[in-house]
DNA sequence: ATAATAATTTAGACAAATCTAAAAATAATT
DNA sequence: AATTATTTTTAGATTTGTCTAAATTATTAT
């Protein structure tokens, strides 16, 4: 088992997240999301490459090796499945979950990651309605359809909370709406009506 | 509230440990313990004194400070508190979690320790009896009496196992023998005769 | 197409935590 | 008490991950 510092560790994670928008990852989108300056991201990476978990072309950005990316699900495991204890057991908000998770998912003990895994009943998703990978690193992603795409009369179940703004949690929260809630749109009115 | 490295907590955690048995901590006992060189501990003993976790003087060796003292309980609760966990609510056996949670403790959100506490039921003691400091630093130690300093007849409740070899686990098991266990001493035969 | 702007990398420095080797202080032994 | 042995500290070096400032490459706009 290949093992990471923190560091490397945020890294993988901030890539992977990055690469699901934008594809190849820009040395500067990573500084902004790190909180790091662009000097240090280039270090990193070319020390990630050397590893082998990431491919760096110098001026073009980089992406996750399919090693790399292996990692990262690890990690986004073991963020999720912390959210979800947190959340289902310790009874934890939706809003505070993140951070703690954040420390937490560094702790990359395997049996550790696989017996909380069963102890939770083997989740598939987080609080916020992100899907947990497996074991193995498979996600199981649902069909998923946006609100405002979703067809009038039609019935879906929320797995997924996209706008995590106070205002709308607290809309979703008064309207007792929550992931896996049957909804239904029944007419579909311009959307800045709706928050306020 | 006042952070710490990963390593700082390591050596407060020592300190306290190593306290209990030889009151004032030498530089070499703590280089044992933490496998690492005595003049890395010099250097560490300084820092951690400036920042008055403890008491050191050149050659003398150091004791923790009433800050230092509060600090090593904090660390000390989220371990035994994480081991519970795992024994208990993870299925760890008693030789496992001792490891994991030494990653674990390292996670030091005081919320999460709080709510895992009241999640846990607020446990006495860890895995191996060892007691669990509360929120604010307080131990409940049992009176306690050595299993061979225990008189014929009298009736006793198992609070802690001393003696973690395998040889006496596995005896114990056998007898079904556990921390909160009642147990009467028939008859004290030489010791020597029981571990055969 | 060339100049201006933005993004990225290089170079050199720094703090944290560690190390080894040598010097200094303390403890033990004859 | 003097010498030897042990423990501890100092001095200087190393690694990791970061920084700033300057140089370089890519992009955008005129």
């Amino acid at each position: 088992m290949i093992r990471f510092s923190v560091a490397e560790e945020n890294y993988l994670k901030t890539i992977y997240h990055l690469q699901h928008t934008s594809g190849i990852v820009a040395t500067n989108d990573l500084a902004t999301a790190l909180h790091t300056a662009p000097a240090s991201i280039t270090d990193m990476l070319k020390k990630l490459s050397k590893k082998g978990m990431v491919s760096y072309k110098a001026y073009y950005g980089c992406t996750l090796t399919a090693t790399g990316t292996e990692q990262a699900l690890g990690i986004v495991r073991r963020h999720r499945l912390w959210e979800h204890f947190l959340s289902q057991k310790l009874g934890f908000s939706w809003e505070e979950v993140h951070e703690v998770a954040e420390e937490l998912e560094h702790v990359s003990n395997e049996k550790l990651i696989n017996k909380l895994d069963a102890f939770l009943g083997f989740p598939r998703t987080d609080p916020h309605g992100d899907p947990i990978p497996d074991a193995k690193g498979k996600i199981f992603q649902p069909r998923q359809v946006s609100l405002a795409t979703l067809s009038e009369k039609k019935i879906a179940v929320v797995t997924q909370i996209g706008n995590q703004s106070p205002q709308v949690l607290e809309m979703l929260d008064e309207k007792n709406i929550s992931i896996g809630s049957r909804i239904q749109v029944i007419k579909n009115i311009h959307l800045m009506n709706l928050w306020r």
